[in-house]
DNA sequence: AGAATTCGATAGCCGGCGGCTATGGGGCGG
DNA sequence: CCGCCCCATAGCCGCCGGCTATCGAATTCT
């Protein structure tokens, strides 16, 4: 079955005329007669009782219209689409996140974003590291803000935006709230919530084994909101960046001897062309201004 | 766009690889890139991201999916609706019925029809003698039983069935009810309910011209069954057929002087197929037994 | 009745398009 | 480093869908 033919049939079943749906298909009578005929032929029966001035549908003919118009429709339909898409440009704009990441960072660029491109679609996508580096293959994102994403691909083109430190977070009620800073030794001693979404986390566990000193009982944390409500809740500390937006009911406290920093990047896949919008985040991001979170 | 290119797009779309792509549509792998490339240029933009074997929809790809695959799908259902169509051979059989015909006359021989074709689908079409020319031109009904269709058009291949006699049908609880049989003047005297979609309804008024008889008040019935209705609300009386199925509260009486008779038939378009069911039941109402309904 | 018109089918020609093979080039893995 | 995998390109060939011309039959007009 191909298209032409399916065209021919949907001109010839409204004009019931082989001529004049021929006109309107502009091609000459005899290669729309042959169309139709090579569709009867595939389809194995009639679609057209052929009677000059009577010529009608087939019950055949009936059943067949409506699935051959939606085939049609669908495929217009898609044109349409097509050139919709071409010239209004709403190509949406999918940026992968780490779930460290406080989205709140990027709002302000977010915001000068939209206003350059009015009507722009964006489409977060939030995960671990390796699903970020996976989107990023596979292209399902075009630019990806994250903590360092380690080796794992060649074609990262990354611009580090930030350096910030970590630092102990814990509820107001908390007893080491009123402290300006702690040792690293009653660190041990808290229930510690763990970031394991965090680009970081392989190393900060790391960090305590070369220290020799033992993880008392952990919760691992799947997400940042998720890990604010417990610390809020005084169910346990975090060791939180300082970028993160942390409400009123938490403390933070100084970790001494613990000097963790991790730096955010922007990332793009290299050798891949990239929306103007997406350039331009980049762009927005590089030329911010982090130094409310730069390290000192 | 052809037929091939989408199918070659949505075997892409599965496999993301050209080479396997090409195989299971049994086609060269050089085939379908180029398809691919002109269903790209027709559509005006880059479908895939070629990048070995990271090649993925691009997000225009993935927005023109849904729809090619509608289009693929439609066409497919038709091919299959029309393989198990002749394979089960359910066409249905249409029958136009005039107004003026009591179902009830075609029951026994439709019972007959069903048993020889199980999972037979019936089509009725209730009109008036020109709709029923044009259903039967049109194919809209493959044949019709009704009274004379008059000489309208000369492609009717048209059997008599049988004639009969008319005669007043009254209320129970009409003043003639208990009469045996009346003169036509009395008749003109009552509220004549006139049957509009008669085959016969204009030789009838003619009838009356004829004698020199002016008609009372007459309502205009639009059905057999409403015409029924107001016979037994007394609202009226009417010339009825012998055929017509009337209830207990219905009285017929002859009147003197009318020899009023119509012929039904059953009608076919001359030089045009017929389904196997449709010449069955020509034939089983050509062999049925009418001598109950026939006039004397 | 005869002429003109309408409508679909047929014959036959031609050019383009979709099929193929062979091959190139670039990136990835052993 | 070699070989393989994957896609693109070049170029050839045969089919298929386009066309014109024409016919036959049925319908309409004169």
């Amino acid at each position: 079955m191909e298209m032409h033919q399916v065209r021919y049939f949907l001109a010839l079943s409204r004009t019931l005329n082989f001529t004049r749906a021929a006109e309107e298909c502009h091609v000459a009578q005899p290669s729309l007669t042959r169309a139709i005929k090579q569709l009867e032929e595939e389809l194995g029966a009639e679609l057209f009782r052929r009677e000059r001035n009577l010529t009608h549908l087939t019950e055949f003919g009936h059943r067949m219209l409506p699935m051959l118009q939606q085939c049609y429709d669908s495929a217009a339909s898609a044109k349409a689409l097509a050139s919709s898409l071409k010239a209004g440009n709403v190509a949406p704009l999918s940026i992968a996140i780490s779930t460290a990441v406080d989205l709140a960072l990027l709002v302000p660029d977010l915001t000068e974003l939209m206003r350059a491109f009015k009507g722009l679609e964006l489409r977060f996508l939030r995960g671990t590291r390796e699903q970020i580096v996976d989107w990023l293959k596979k292209g399902e994102a075009e630019i990806a803000v994250a903590g360092p994403l380690g080796e794992s691909w060649d074609r990262l083109d990354s611009w580090p935006l930030f350096t910030e430190r970590f630092s102990l977070a814990v509820s107001a009620e908390h007893p080491l709230a009123g402290r300006k800073s702690i040792d690293l030794t009653e660190l041990v001693k808290e229930r510690l919530l763990i970031r394991t979404y965090c680009e970081l986390v392989s190393e900060f566990i790391d960090f305590f084994k070369s220290r020799q000193l033992q993880l008392g009982i952990c919760h691992k944390m799947g997400a940042e909101p998720d890990l604010i409500t417990l610390i809020e809740a005084n169910l346990g500390v975090g060791m939180l960046p300082e970028s993160t937006t942390k409400s009123g009911r938490i403390r933070l406290v100084e970790v001494e001897g613990v000097d963790f920093k991790r730096t955010i990047y922007v990332y793009g896949v290299a050798g891949r062309q990239r929306s103007a919008a997406a350039n331009a985040l980049i762009r927005l991001l590089r030329a911010g201004d982090w130094s409310a979170h730069e390290a000192a």
